[in-house]
DNA sequence: TGATATATGCGAAAAATTTCGCACATACCT
DNA sequence: AGGTATGTGCGAAATTTTTCGCATATATCA
């Protein structure tokens, strides 16, 4: 439960690192463009010098602007995310979570396909190690 | 982007939310044992107060005290939490989420069977509409 | 080179979140 | 009824978050 990172963040903390982690690498600009009810530009570097400080963030400097981009994982905060969510909404179960997924969002054809390749894959690299 | 719920809360609300959606009904009591860095049985009730005027939670009293419940349909709630967790950490794509899920957790040949058959139905209702 | 546009960092103010102590109510047990 | 344990709400204080203005640096272009 005190796992995730995002229990660290705060509410605009938090908006800017989603935003760092979809698009992977953002200048100031880049996400005063995209946040909700943006601030001054000022502010915006504010954050991401407290998030490079308490060690989210890195940055690169480039044409004399600074790209920012996560220090962790990219891939460990996705399972970190995904973990989370799947406990606190689906009561844990990756099924539920699943089956809300296909519900929801409207897969194309090419999609579901994909998907049940994932799932045979997995089933058999599953064969032997076999718990209710 | 502006749509999560969640982006209006703040670190505590979100983490006393997240609590909340998990275990249905919550008192002051039962959220301050699984915060982190639990703060005052003061403190809690204060949130959960703010968190009510805010239209997140309504309580009803049973026994002398308060038991908060969310007041969002669960339902629109999670759809709100998967999509924009795909969008931030899986570019979009369901099938990479779900591949994720399929690598990291350790899933049974149950949970498997019920994927591969969820999938299978969702391929059935999708046979007319197919875009790539 | 000089002017302009766009960056950065700093320091401080404004706003919000978060916490707590205290007074009072209610349930419970002897 | 009296005492104890556990609730609640309020008001105010402590802390954190969030914002901005201003001085200064760097790149660009005429």
């Amino acid at each position: 439960m005190a796992d995730n990172m995002y229990d660290q963040l705060s509410r605009r903390e938090r908006q800017i690192m989603d935003i760092i982690l979809e698009i992977g690498e953002a200048t100031a600009a880049d996400i005063q463009q995209r946040l909700p009810d943006p601030p001054g530009n000022s502010s915006i570097r504010v954050m991401l010098r407290i998030l490079e400080e308490k060690g989210h963030l890195t940055h690169r400097e480039e044409g004399g602007r600074y790209l920012y981009a996560p220090t962790v994982e990219p891939e460990k905060v996705r399972r970190f995310a995904l973990r989370h969510l799947i406990k606190t909404f689906f009561g844990g179960s990756v099924p539920n979570a699943v089956s809300a997924l296909l519900s929801t969002e409207g897969l194309s054809k090419a999609e579901l396909d994909a998907l049940a390749q994932l799932i045979e894959t997995a089933r058999h690299d599953n064969q032997e190690n076999d718990e209710a």
